[in-house]
RNA sequence: GGCCCCUUCGUCUAGCGGUCUAGGACUCCGGCCUUUCACGCCGGCAACACGGGUUCGAGUCCCGUAGGGGUCACCA
Protein backbone atom coordinates (compact mmCIF):
# COMPACT_ATOMS: atom_id res chain seq x y z
CA UNK A 1 0.00 0.00 0.00
CA UNK A 2 1.31 3.47 -1.02
CA UNK A 3 2.37 5.65 1.77
CA UNK A 4 -0.15 8.82 1.72
CA UNK A 5 0.21 11.35 4.45
CA UNK A 6 -1.57 14.70 4.74
CA UNK A 7 -1.79 17.79 6.87
CA UNK A 8 -5.13 19.74 7.06
CA UNK A 9 -4.92 22.96 8.45
CA UNK A 10 -8.43 25.00 8.88
CA UNK A 11 -8.05 28.12 7.12
CA UNK A 12 -7.07 30.40 9.93
CA UNK A 13 -5.38 33.12 8.12
CA UNK A 14 -1.92 32.40 9.33
CA UNK A 15 1.03 29.74 9.11
CA UNK A 16 1.74 28.66 12.82
CA UNK A 17 5.41 27.64 13.31
CA UNK A 18 4.61 24.13 15.04
CA UNK A 19 2.23 23.80 12.06
CA UNK A 20 4.93 23.86 9.80
CA UNK A 21 6.51 20.95 12.11
CA UNK A 22 3.64 18.79 11.63
CA UNK A 23 4.04 19.68 8.39
CA UNK A 24 7.32 18.93 7.46
CA UNK A 25 7.50 15.83 9.37
CA UNK A 26 4.34 14.45 7.26
CA UNK A 27 5.77 15.88 4.04
CA UNK A 28 9.24 14.22 5.16
CA UNK A 29 7.54 10.82 5.57
CA UNK A 30 5.91 10.57 2.66
CA UNK A 31 8.52 11.64 0.37
CA UNK A 32 11.29 9.42 1.81
CA UNK A 33 9.06 6.54 1.10
CA UNK A 34 8.12 7.52 -2.45
CA UNK A 35 4.29 8.28 -1.16
CA UNK A 36 2.43 11.24 -1.49
CA UNK A 37 2.11 14.50 0.61
CA UNK A 38 -1.90 15.95 0.37
CA UNK A 39 -2.93 19.41 1.60
CA UNK A 40 -6.60 19.64 3.12
CA UNK A 41 -8.41 21.80 3.89
CA UNK A 42 -10.56 22.04 7.52
CA UNK A 43 -13.04 24.21 7.03
CA UNK A 44 -16.38 22.36 8.45
CA UNK A 45 -16.61 25.44 10.72
CA UNK A 46 -14.96 27.99 8.32
CA UNK A 47 -17.72 30.64 6.91
CA UNK A 48 -16.89 33.09 4.58
CA UNK A 49 -13.57 34.54 3.59
CA UNK A 50 -11.78 30.74 3.46
CA UNK A 51 -10.02 31.82 0.56
CA UNK A 52 -8.38 35.12 2.11
CA UNK A 53 -7.76 32.94 5.07
CA UNK A 54 -6.34 30.10 3.37
CA UNK A 55 -3.53 32.44 1.35
CA UNK A 56 -1.20 32.89 3.81
CA UNK A 57 -1.02 29.04 4.76
CA UNK A 58 -0.71 27.87 1.07
CA UNK A 59 2.28 30.64 0.47
CA UNK A 60 3.76 29.74 3.53
CA UNK A 61 4.00 26.00 2.70
CA UNK A 62 5.43 27.01 -1.11
CA UNK A 63 8.04 29.45 0.42
CA UNK A 64 8.98 26.66 2.23
CA UNK A 65 9.16 24.26 -0.79
CA UNK A 66 6.61 21.72 1.21
CA UNK A 67 4.81 20.59 -2.07
CA UNK A 68 1.66 18.54 -1.68
CA UNK A 69 1.01 16.31 -4.65
CA UNK A 70 -2.83 16.69 -4.23
CA UNK A 71 -4.75 19.83 -2.40
CA UNK A 72 -5.88 23.47 -3.37
CA UNK A 73 -4.40 25.03 -6.65
CA UNK A 74 -3.05 21.49 -7.70
CA UNK A 75 -6.26 19.04 -7.49
CA UNK A 76 -6.35 15.16 -7.45
CA UNK A 77 -8.09 12.52 -7.79
CA UNK A 78 -9.74 12.12 -4.54
CA UNK A 79 -11.19 16.03 -4.21
CA UNK A 80 -12.63 18.54 -3.06
CA UNK A 81 -9.75 19.14 -0.83
CA UNK A 82 -11.96 21.39 1.10
CA UNK A 83 -14.06 19.76 3.74
CA UNK A 84 -17.08 22.65 3.35
CA UNK A 85 -17.53 21.03 -0.48
CA UNK A 86 -17.85 17.10 1.16
CA UNK A 87 -21.46 17.34 2.49
CA UNK A 88 -22.73 14.95 0.71
CA UNK A 89 -20.26 12.04 1.65
CA UNK A 90 -20.28 13.36 5.64
CA UNK A 91 -23.84 12.76 5.48
CA UNK A 92 -23.52 9.55 3.75
CA UNK A 93 -21.55 8.64 6.57
CA UNK A 94 -24.23 9.92 9.18
CA UNK A 95 -26.69 7.57 7.37
CA UNK A 96 -24.30 4.44 7.95
CA UNK A 97 -24.02 4.82 11.40
CA UNK A 98 -27.45 5.59 12.05
CA UNK A 99 -28.96 2.70 10.20
CA UNK A 100 -26.26 0.26 11.73
CA UNK A 101 -26.48 1.56 15.35
CA UNK A 102 -23.43 3.46 16.12
CA UNK A 103 -25.00 6.67 16.27
CA UNK A 104 -28.57 8.21 17.06
CA UNK A 105 -30.62 11.42 16.59
CA UNK A 106 -30.62 13.10 20.12
CA UNK A 107 -33.27 15.79 21.57
CA UNK A 108 -31.55 17.40 23.84
CA UNK A 109 -31.20 21.11 24.36
CA UNK A 110 -27.35 22.38 24.85
CA UNK A 111 -28.99 23.43 28.40
CA UNK A 112 -29.70 20.56 29.22
CA UNK A 113 -26.69 18.57 28.03
CA UNK A 114 -25.17 21.20 30.21
CA UNK A 115 -27.01 20.80 33.22
CA UNK A 116 -26.31 17.10 33.32
CA UNK A 117 -22.63 17.80 33.09
CA UNK A 118 -22.90 19.90 36.13
CA UNK A 119 -24.70 17.41 37.94
CA UNK A 120 -21.89 15.60 37.48
CA UNK A 121 -19.68 17.22 38.63
CA UNK A 122 -21.20 18.22 41.90
CA UNK A 123 -21.47 14.39 42.62
CA UNK A 124 -17.62 14.51 41.38
CA UNK A 125 -18.64 11.81 39.29
CA UNK A 126 -17.65 11.46 35.20
CA UNK A 127 -20.05 12.59 33.33
CA UNK A 128 -22.01 10.12 31.05
CA UNK A 129 -24.99 11.66 29.02
CA UNK A 130 -28.24 9.81 29.93
CA UNK A 131 -29.25 9.92 26.71
CA UNK A 132 -32.69 10.99 28.00
CA UNK A 133 -33.46 12.79 24.84
CA UNK A 134 -32.14 10.04 22.85
CA UNK A 135 -34.68 9.07 20.11
CA UNK A 136 -34.82 5.48 19.60
CA UNK A 137 -36.90 5.51 16.15
CA UNK A 138 -38.54 7.65 13.86
CA UNK A 139 -41.42 8.08 15.93
CA UNK A 140 -39.73 8.69 18.82
CA UNK A 141 -38.17 11.71 16.56
CA UNK A 142 -41.32 12.90 15.50
CA UNK A 143 -42.35 13.49 18.74
CA UNK A 144 -39.69 15.33 19.76
CA UNK A 145 -39.73 17.43 16.73
CA UNK A 146 -43.97 17.98 17.49
CA UNK A 147 -42.33 19.57 20.77
CA UNK A 148 -40.50 21.59 19.34
CA UNK A 149 -36.84 20.46 19.78
CA UNK A 150 -34.35 19.88 16.49
CA UNK A 151 -32.14 17.08 16.54
CA UNK A 152 -28.45 16.28 15.88
CA UNK A 153 -26.67 12.74 15.70
CA UNK A 154 -25.07 11.74 18.39
CA UNK A 155 -21.91 8.93 18.23
CA UNK A 156 -23.03 5.91 20.30
CA UNK A 157 -20.53 5.08 22.02
CA UNK A 158 -19.58 1.86 24.15
CA UNK A 159 -20.07 2.32 27.99
CA UNK A 160 -17.63 -0.86 28.38
CA UNK A 161 -14.27 -2.71 27.62
CA UNK A 162 -10.88 -1.07 26.57
CA UNK A 163 -9.43 -0.17 23.43
CA UNK A 164 -5.21 0.16 22.67
CA UNK A 165 -4.18 2.52 20.13
CA UNK A 166 -0.74 1.78 19.02
CA UNK A 167 1.22 4.88 18.18
CA UNK A 168 3.92 5.04 15.92
CA UNK A 169 5.84 7.57 18.61
CA UNK A 170 4.20 6.06 21.62
CA UNK A 171 3.70 2.87 21.53
CA UNK A 172 0.52 1.80 22.54
CA UNK A 173 -1.83 3.90 24.70
CA UNK A 174 -4.96 2.82 26.45
CA UNK A 175 -8.17 3.95 26.75
CA UNK A 176 -11.25 2.42 28.68
CA UNK A 177 -14.53 3.40 26.16
CA UNK A 178 -16.35 4.56 29.70
CA UNK A 179 -14.06 7.76 29.48
CA UNK A 180 -15.32 8.68 25.57
CA UNK A 181 -18.38 10.98 25.30
CA UNK A 182 -21.25 10.88 22.56
CA UNK A 183 -20.04 13.22 20.48
CA UNK A 184 -22.49 15.30 18.25
CA UNK A 185 -20.96 14.41 14.58
CA UNK A 186 -23.84 16.41 13.00
CA UNK A 187 -25.40 19.77 13.85
CA UNK A 188 -29.30 20.41 13.66
CA UNK A 189 -28.74 22.31 10.37
CA UNK A 190 -26.88 19.48 8.77
CA UNK A 191 -23.70 20.66 9.07
CA UNK A 192 -20.97 17.68 10.40
CA UNK A 193 -18.34 18.32 12.51
CA UNK A 194 -14.79 17.37 12.27
CA UNK A 195 -14.36 13.99 14.00
CA UNK A 196 -16.89 12.54 11.28
CA UNK A 197 -15.22 14.70 8.51
CA UNK A 198 -11.74 13.92 9.15
CA UNK A 199 -12.54 10.19 9.44
CA UNK A 200 -14.15 10.28 6.01
CA UNK A 201 -12.52 12.37 4.04
CA UNK A 202 -8.40 10.20 5.29
CA UNK A 203 -10.84 7.21 4.47
CA UNK A 204 -11.50 8.70 1.47
CA UNK A 205 -8.79 9.98 0.54
CA UNK A 206 -6.53 6.62 1.17
CA UNK A 207 -4.39 8.30 4.10
CA UNK A 208 -2.01 5.31 5.74
CA UNK A 209 -0.43 7.43 8.26
CA UNK A 210 -1.92 10.14 10.08
CA UNK A 211 0.76 12.35 11.55
CA UNK A 212 -0.23 14.73 13.82
CA UNK A 213 0.39 16.81 16.94
CA UNK A 214 -0.10 15.40 20.42
CA UNK A 215 -2.98 17.37 21.59
CA UNK A 216 -5.30 14.94 19.00
CA UNK A 217 -4.43 12.23 20.94
CA UNK A 218 -7.27 12.07 22.87
CA UNK A 219 -9.66 12.52 20.11
CA UNK A 220 -8.45 9.30 18.29
CA UNK A 221 -10.46 6.81 20.39
CA UNK A 222 -13.85 8.22 19.12
CA UNK A 223 -12.57 8.41 15.49
CA UNK A 224 -11.40 4.63 15.65
CA UNK A 225 -14.79 4.15 16.94
CA UNK A 226 -16.13 5.90 13.43
CA UNK A 227 -13.59 3.83 11.29
CA UNK A 228 -14.70 0.36 12.97
CA UNK A 229 -18.18 1.12 12.45
CA UNK A 230 -18.09 2.45 8.78
CA UNK A 231 -16.10 -0.95 7.88
CA UNK A 232 -13.06 1.52 7.13
CA UNK A 233 -9.45 0.01 7.41
CA UNK A 234 -7.90 1.70 10.39
CA UNK A 235 -4.35 3.88 9.32
CA UNK A 236 -1.40 3.98 11.27
CA UNK A 237 -1.09 6.86 13.96
CA UNK A 238 1.62 8.89 14.61
CA UNK A 239 1.20 11.46 17.27
CA UNK A 240 3.78 14.44 16.97
CA UNK A 241 4.65 16.29 20.72
CA UNK A 242 4.19 19.90 20.33
CA UNK A 243 6.44 22.68 19.85
CA UNK A 244 6.78 24.80 23.12
CA UNK A 245 7.23 27.83 24.41
CA UNK A 246 10.57 29.48 24.62
CA UNK A 247 11.74 28.56 28.41
CA UNK A 248 8.73 26.58 29.17
CA UNK A 249 6.87 23.24 27.99
CA UNK A 250 3.59 25.24 27.29
CA UNK A 251 2.60 24.63 23.77
CA UNK A 252 3.70 28.06 21.58
CA UNK A 253 0.49 30.15 20.51
CA UNK A 254 0.46 32.87 18.58
CA UNK A 255 -1.73 34.85 21.22
CA UNK A 256 1.21 34.70 24.06
CA UNK A 257 3.73 37.08 21.75
CA UNK A 258 3.75 39.28 24.79
CA UNK A 259 4.95 37.21 27.45
CA UNK A 260 7.08 35.57 25.06
CA UNK A 261 8.74 39.38 24.62
CA UNK A 262 10.05 38.84 28.19
CA UNK A 263 12.30 36.00 27.19
CA UNK A 264 15.83 37.57 26.20
CA UNK A 265 16.26 35.32 22.78
CA UNK A 266 13.14 36.11 21.82
CA UNK A 267 12.67 39.58 21.81
CA UNK A 268 15.93 39.82 20.34
CA UNK A 269 14.85 37.91 17.51
CA UNK A 270 11.36 39.78 17.39
CA UNK A 271 13.54 42.85 18.02
CA UNK A 272 16.45 41.83 14.99
CA UNK A 273 12.50 41.73 12.50
CA UNK A 274 11.38 45.03 13.79
CA UNK A 275 14.43 46.51 12.49
CA UNK A 276 14.24 45.34 9.48
CA UNK A 277 10.76 45.72 8.98
CA UNK A 278 10.52 49.19 10.53
CA UNK A 279 12.91 49.73 7.27
CA UNK A 280 10.69 48.53 5.14
CA UNK A 281 7.49 50.01 6.10
CA UNK A 282 5.94 47.20 7.53
CA UNK A 283 3.65 46.89 10.60
CA UNK A 284 5.78 45.05 13.16
CA UNK A 285 2.02 44.71 15.03
CA UNK A 286 2.08 41.13 16.12
CA UNK A 287 -1.17 40.33 14.23
CA UNK A 288 0.83 40.28 11.45
CA UNK A 289 4.56 40.32 12.01
CA UNK A 290 4.87 37.31 14.92
CA UNK A 291 7.67 34.61 15.54
CA UNK A 292 5.22 32.39 16.01
CA UNK A 293 3.98 32.43 12.72
CA UNK A 294 6.17 31.67 9.48
CA UNK A 295 5.27 34.70 7.62
CA UNK A 296 7.77 36.40 9.88
CA UNK A 297 10.87 34.75 8.13
CA UNK A 298 10.36 34.71 4.96
CA UNK A 299 9.51 38.98 5.60
CA UNK A 300 12.81 39.21 7.82
CA UNK A 301 14.94 37.14 5.08
CA UNK A 302 15.31 33.87 6.72
CA UNK A 303 16.19 30.75 3.90
CA UNK A 304 13.56 28.02 3.94
CA UNK A 305 16.10 25.33 4.21
CA UNK A 306 17.30 27.13 7.36
CA UNK A 307 14.10 27.09 9.22
CA UNK A 308 13.14 23.66 7.84
CA UNK A 309 16.64 22.43 8.77
CA UNK A 310 16.09 23.65 12.55
CA UNK A 311 11.96 22.34 12.75
CA UNK A 312 13.91 19.25 11.80
CA UNK A 313 15.92 19.15 14.64
CA UNK A 314 12.65 20.12 16.96
CA UNK A 315 11.49 16.80 18.20
CA UNK A 316 13.62 14.73 16.25
CA UNK A 317 17.78 13.62 15.28
CA UNK A 318 19.51 11.20 13.33
CA UNK A 319 21.97 10.72 15.18
CA UNK A 320 24.42 12.13 18.07
CA UNK A 321 25.94 14.89 15.59
CA UNK A 322 24.86 15.47 12.49
CA UNK A 323 22.82 18.70 12.46
CA UNK A 324 22.92 20.06 9.01
CA UNK A 325 20.80 18.41 6.53
CA UNK A 326 20.06 19.40 3.06
CA UNK A 327 16.33 19.05 1.87
CA UNK A 328 17.29 15.96 -0.02
CA UNK A 329 19.20 14.19 2.92
CA UNK A 330 16.20 14.83 5.36
CA UNK A 331 14.08 13.18 3.00
CA UNK A 332 16.35 10.24 3.20
CA UNK A 333 17.03 10.25 6.80
CA UNK A 334 13.59 11.03 8.47
CA UNK A 335 11.74 8.21 10.33
CA UNK A 336 9.01 8.64 12.80
CA UNK A 337 10.61 6.21 15.27
CA UNK A 338 12.81 8.60 15.84
CA UNK A 339 10.50 11.41 16.91
CA UNK A 340 11.11 12.05 20.19
CA UNK A 341 8.04 11.98 22.95
CA UNK A 342 8.35 14.77 25.01
CA UNK A 343 7.73 18.61 24.07
CA UNK A 344 10.49 20.63 22.85
CA UNK A 345 11.02 24.49 23.23
CA UNK A 346 11.39 26.53 20.63
CA UNK A 347 15.03 28.20 20.71
CA UNK A 348 15.09 31.35 18.41
CA UNK A 349 19.08 31.14 19.05
CA UNK A 350 19.59 27.95 17.66
CA UNK A 351 17.31 28.79 14.58
CA UNK A 352 19.72 31.55 13.88
CA UNK A 353 22.36 29.67 14.25
CA UNK A 354 21.13 27.48 11.61
CA UNK A 355 20.40 30.62 9.51
CA UNK A 356 24.05 32.06 9.69
CA UNK A 357 25.61 29.23 9.14
CA UNK A 358 23.07 28.39 5.95
CA UNK A 359 23.55 31.23 5.14
CA UNK A 360 27.41 31.95 5.18
CA UNK A 361 27.76 29.58 2.64
CA UNK A 362 26.15 30.87 0.17
CA UNK A 363 28.19 32.37 -2.81
CA UNK A 364 28.20 35.93 -2.97
CA UNK A 365 25.97 35.55 -6.71
CA UNK A 366 23.35 33.91 -4.64
CA UNK A 367 23.23 36.26 -1.35
CA UNK A 368 23.25 39.24 -3.70
CA UNK A 369 20.04 38.12 -5.76
CA UNK A 370 18.36 37.59 -1.81
CA UNK A 371 19.31 40.93 -0.86
CA UNK A 372 18.66 42.93 -3.57
CA UNK A 373 14.50 43.32 -3.08
CA UNK A 374 15.08 44.39 0.18
CA UNK A 375 17.06 47.27 -0.81
CA UNK A 376 14.04 47.73 -3.68
CA UNK A 377 11.60 47.69 -1.10
CA UNK A 378 13.10 50.07 1.21
CA UNK A 379 13.09 52.44 -1.67
CA UNK A 380 17.19 52.43 -1.92
CA UNK A 381 17.44 50.87 -5.26
CA UNK A 382 15.41 51.38 -8.35
CA UNK A 383 13.46 48.71 -9.79
CA UNK A 384 14.50 47.28 -12.34
CA UNK A 385 18.08 48.18 -10.98
CA UNK A 386 20.70 50.10 -13.01
CA UNK A 387 23.13 47.85 -14.06
CA UNK A 388 25.73 49.42 -11.74
CA UNK A 389 23.94 47.65 -8.82
CA UNK A 390 24.83 44.41 -9.72
CA UNK A 391 28.77 45.15 -9.51
CA UNK A 392 28.03 47.05 -6.77
CA UNK A 393 26.25 45.27 -4.50
CA UNK A 394 28.18 42.36 -5.03
CA UNK A 395 31.13 44.52 -3.64
CA UNK A 396 29.03 44.97 -0.77
CA UNK A 397 27.91 42.04 0.10
CA UNK A 398 31.47 40.49 -0.03
CA UNK A 399 32.84 43.00 2.49
CA UNK A 400 29.58 42.56 4.84
CA UNK A 401 30.53 38.89 4.46
CA UNK A 402 29.00 36.90 7.67
CA UNK A 403 27.55 40.02 8.94
CA UNK A 404 24.51 39.58 6.32
CA UNK A 405 23.06 36.42 8.80
CA UNK A 406 19.58 37.07 6.67
CA UNK A 407 18.65 39.12 3.72
CA UNK A 408 16.83 42.10 5.40
CA UNK A 409 20.55 42.21 7.61
CA UNK A 410 21.39 44.52 4.06
CA UNK A 411 19.83 47.21 5.41
CA UNK A 412 22.36 47.87 8.25
CA UNK A 413 24.20 49.50 5.45
CA UNK A 414 21.84 51.65 3.77
CA UNK A 415 24.49 54.43 3.78
CA UNK A 416 26.18 52.91 0.75
CA UNK A 417 23.07 53.96 -1.13
CA UNK A 418 22.21 57.33 0.07
CA UNK A 419 23.20 60.20 -1.57
CA UNK A 420 26.34 61.74 -0.19
CA UNK A 421 24.74 65.02 1.20
CA UNK A 422 22.10 62.74 3.04
CA UNK A 423 23.94 60.81 5.07
CA UNK A 424 23.04 60.68 8.69
CA UNK A 425 25.32 60.56 11.65
CA UNK A 426 24.67 58.57 14.34
CA UNK A 427 24.97 61.26 17.07
CA UNK A 428 26.65 59.09 20.20
CA UNK A 429 29.45 58.56 17.39
CA UNK A 430 29.89 61.96 16.11
CA UNK A 431 30.17 63.59 19.27
CA UNK A 432 32.65 60.32 20.72
CA UNK A 433 34.60 60.19 17.32
CA UNK A 434 35.01 63.57 15.78
CA UNK A 435 32.97 66.66 18.14
CA UNK A 436 35.02 65.61 21.12
CA UNK A 437 38.31 63.61 19.98
CA UNK A 438 40.51 65.99 20.36
CA UNK A 439 42.49 66.58 16.88
CA UNK A 440 40.31 64.32 15.29
CA UNK A 441 39.58 67.33 12.80
CA UNK A 442 42.67 68.11 11.81
CA UNK A 443 43.86 64.49 11.54
CA UNK A 444 40.92 64.17 9.29
CA UNK A 445 41.41 67.12 7.49
CA UNK A 446 45.26 66.22 6.74
CA UNK A 447 44.05 62.64 5.81
CA UNK A 448 41.75 64.18 2.77
CA UNK A 449 44.38 66.07 1.72
CA UNK A 450 46.79 62.91 1.18
CA UNK A 451 43.94 61.00 -0.36
CA UNK A 452 42.53 63.76 -2.87
CA UNK A 453 46.20 62.90 -4.09
CA UNK A 454 45.92 59.08 -4.68
CA UNK A 455 45.33 57.67 -8.02
CA UNK A 456 44.61 54.21 -7.56
CA UNK A 457 41.50 53.37 -5.23
CA UNK A 458 40.99 50.39 -4.40
CA UNK A 459 41.65 48.06 -1.06
CA UNK A 460 45.14 47.26 -0.90
CA UNK A 461 46.09 50.93 -2.22
CA UNK A 462 44.19 52.56 0.07
CA UNK A 463 45.38 50.71 2.62
CA UNK A 464 49.07 51.51 1.86
CA UNK A 465 48.10 55.11 1.60
CA UNK A 466 46.64 54.94 5.19
CA UNK A 467 49.65 53.24 6.65
CA UNK A 468 51.69 55.28 5.44
CA UNK A 469 50.15 58.09 6.55
CA UNK A 470 49.32 56.81 10.20
CA UNK A 471 53.07 56.08 10.23
CA UNK A 472 54.40 59.37 9.08
CA UNK A 473 52.29 61.28 11.33
CA UNK A 474 53.17 59.48 14.51
CA UNK A 475 49.59 58.58 15.44
CA UNK A 476 47.76 55.45 16.20
CA UNK A 477 45.57 53.58 13.70
CA UNK A 478 42.42 54.01 16.29
CA UNK A 479 43.30 57.83 15.87
CA UNK A 480 42.15 58.04 12.31
CA UNK A 481 40.27 55.08 11.64
CA UNK A 482 36.92 56.20 13.85
CA UNK A 483 36.62 59.12 12.62
CA UNK A 484 37.01 58.25 8.86
CA UNK A 485 34.36 55.60 9.78
CA UNK A 486 32.11 57.86 10.83
CA UNK A 487 32.83 60.39 7.54
CA UNK A 488 32.04 57.70 5.33
CA UNK A 489 29.25 55.60 6.48
CA UNK A 490 27.72 57.80 9.59
CA UNK A 491 28.49 54.86 12.13
CA UNK A 492 30.75 53.01 14.32
CA UNK A 493 30.86 50.04 13.30
CA UNK A 494 30.63 48.17 9.92
CA UNK A 495 33.23 46.98 7.18
CA UNK A 496 37.24 47.06 7.19
CA UNK A 497 37.96 50.98 6.48
CA UNK A 498 39.70 49.63 3.30
CA UNK A 499 37.03 48.07 1.54
CA UNK A 500 34.90 51.32 2.89
CA UNK A 501 36.85 53.14 0.77
CA UNK A 502 36.93 51.04 -2.28
CA UNK A 503 33.66 50.69 -2.54
CA UNK A 504 32.90 54.18 -2.49
CA UNK A 505 35.43 55.17 -4.37
CA UNK A 506 37.42 58.00 -4.59
CA UNK A 507 34.90 61.02 -5.37
CA UNK A 508 32.03 60.15 -2.70
CA UNK A 509 34.61 59.24 0.29
CA UNK A 510 36.33 62.48 -0.65
CA UNK A 511 32.89 64.34 -0.34
CA UNK A 512 31.71 62.34 2.62
CA UNK A 513 34.87 63.45 3.95
CA UNK A 514 33.80 66.78 3.23
CA UNK A 515 30.54 67.12 4.32
CA UNK A 516 31.52 65.77 8.05
CA UNK A 517 34.11 68.39 7.94
CA UNK A 518 31.78 70.68 7.34
CA UNK A 519 30.27 70.53 10.62
CA UNK A 520 30.20 72.32 12.95
CA UNK A 521 32.22 71.66 16.11
CA UNK A 522 31.31 72.69 19.79
C1' G B 1 -10.63 17.41 39.17
C1' G B 2 -11.08 12.74 35.55
C1' C B 3 -8.44 10.55 31.52
C1' C B 4 -4.01 10.43 28.62
C1' C B 5 1.06 11.80 27.69
C1' C B 6 5.93 13.31 29.20
C1' U B 7 10.74 13.84 32.50
C1' U B 8 19.36 13.58 30.47
C1' C B 9 23.30 20.36 30.88
C1' G B 10 19.53 27.07 30.59
C1' U B 11 17.73 25.07 25.40
C1' C B 12 17.75 21.10 21.28
C1' U B 13 19.52 16.33 21.92
C1' A B 14 22.96 11.28 21.89
C1' G B 15 22.31 7.18 25.00
C1' C B 16 18.14 1.34 23.44
C1' G B 17 22.25 -3.00 31.05
C1' G B 18 28.84 -2.76 31.44
C1' U B 19 32.61 1.05 26.17
C1' C B 20 29.09 7.06 30.78
C1' U B 21 34.71 10.09 35.59
C1' A B 22 27.35 10.84 30.39
C1' G B 23 28.94 12.72 24.05
C1' G B 24 27.44 16.70 20.37
C1' A B 25 24.97 21.47 19.14
C1' C B 26 23.01 26.41 20.62
C1' U B 27 23.41 29.93 24.52
C1' C B 28 26.52 31.80 28.37
C1' C B 29 31.58 32.92 30.52
C1' G B 30 36.92 33.52 29.71
C1' G B 31 41.01 34.13 26.11
C1' C B 32 43.22 34.79 21.12
C1' C B 33 42.74 37.34 16.37
C1' U B 34 41.75 42.70 15.25
C1' U B 35 40.93 49.57 12.61
C1' U B 36 35.13 48.98 14.84
C1' C B 37 31.47 45.27 14.35
C1' A B 38 30.75 40.43 12.75
C1' C B 39 33.24 35.94 11.61
C1' G B 40 36.93 32.51 13.06
C1' C B 41 40.04 29.87 16.66
C1' C B 42 41.18 27.98 21.76
C1' G B 43 39.38 26.97 26.58
C1' G B 44 35.54 26.75 30.46
C1' C B 45 30.74 26.30 33.31
C1' A B 46 26.62 23.12 33.03
C1' A B 47 22.31 17.41 33.23
C1' C B 48 20.62 11.49 34.13
C1' A B 49 13.57 14.75 38.83
C1' C B 50 13.19 11.72 43.53
C1' G B 51 12.48 6.97 46.15
C1' G B 52 12.19 1.89 45.99
C1' G B 53 13.07 -2.60 43.50
C1' U B 54 15.27 -6.30 39.44
C1' U B 55 20.55 -7.33 38.37
C1' C B 56 27.24 -9.12 39.54
C1' G B 57 26.21 -4.22 37.30
C1' A B 58 20.88 0.94 35.85
C1' G B 59 20.83 7.25 32.64
C1' U B 60 19.24 2.63 30.27
C1' C B 61 14.22 -2.48 32.84
C1' C B 62 9.85 -2.52 36.66
C1' C B 63 6.87 -0.01 40.49
C1' G B 64 5.78 4.21 43.20
C1' U B 65 6.21 9.60 44.24
C1' A B 66 6.86 14.42 42.58
C1' G B 67 6.80 17.82 38.75
C1' G B 68 5.42 19.38 33.85
C1' G B 69 1.99 19.16 29.79
C1' G B 70 -2.29 17.85 26.72
C1' U B 71 -7.43 17.03 26.71
C1' C B 72 -12.22 16.95 28.60
C1' A B 73 -17.32 21.66 22.84
C1' C B 74 -23.21 21.51 18.55
C1' C B 75 -13.77 24.36 17.52
C1' A B 76 -10.33 22.14 14.52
Amino acid sequence: MPIRTRFAPSPTGYLHIGGVRTALFNWLFAKGQGGQFILRVDDTDQQRNVEAALAPILEGLRWLGLDWDEGPEVGGDFGPYFQSQRGAQYQAAVDALLACGAAYRDFARPEEIQAEREQAQEAGQQFTYSRKWMAADAAAAAAFEAAGRSGVVRLKMPRTGELVLQDLVRGPVRFAWAREQDHVIQRADGSCLYHLATVVDDHAMQISHVVRAEEHLSNTPRQMFIYQQLGYPLPQFAHLPYVAEPGSKHKLSKRKLAKYLKHRDFSRLKRHGDNIAARLGLSVEAEVFNPVIVDFYEQVGYLPTAVLNYLLLLGWSLDDATEEFTREQMRQHFSLDRVNKAPASFDPQKLLAFQERAFQQLPVKQKTALVLPYLQRAGLVCDPPPCATAPYLSQIVTAAGDRLKVAGDILDYEDFFVPDEQLAYDEKTLAKRFQNAAGAREILTDFRQELGATTSFDADAVEVVLKSFVQRQGIQMGQIVHVLRLALTGKAVGFGIFETLAILGKTRSLARMDRLLAQECD
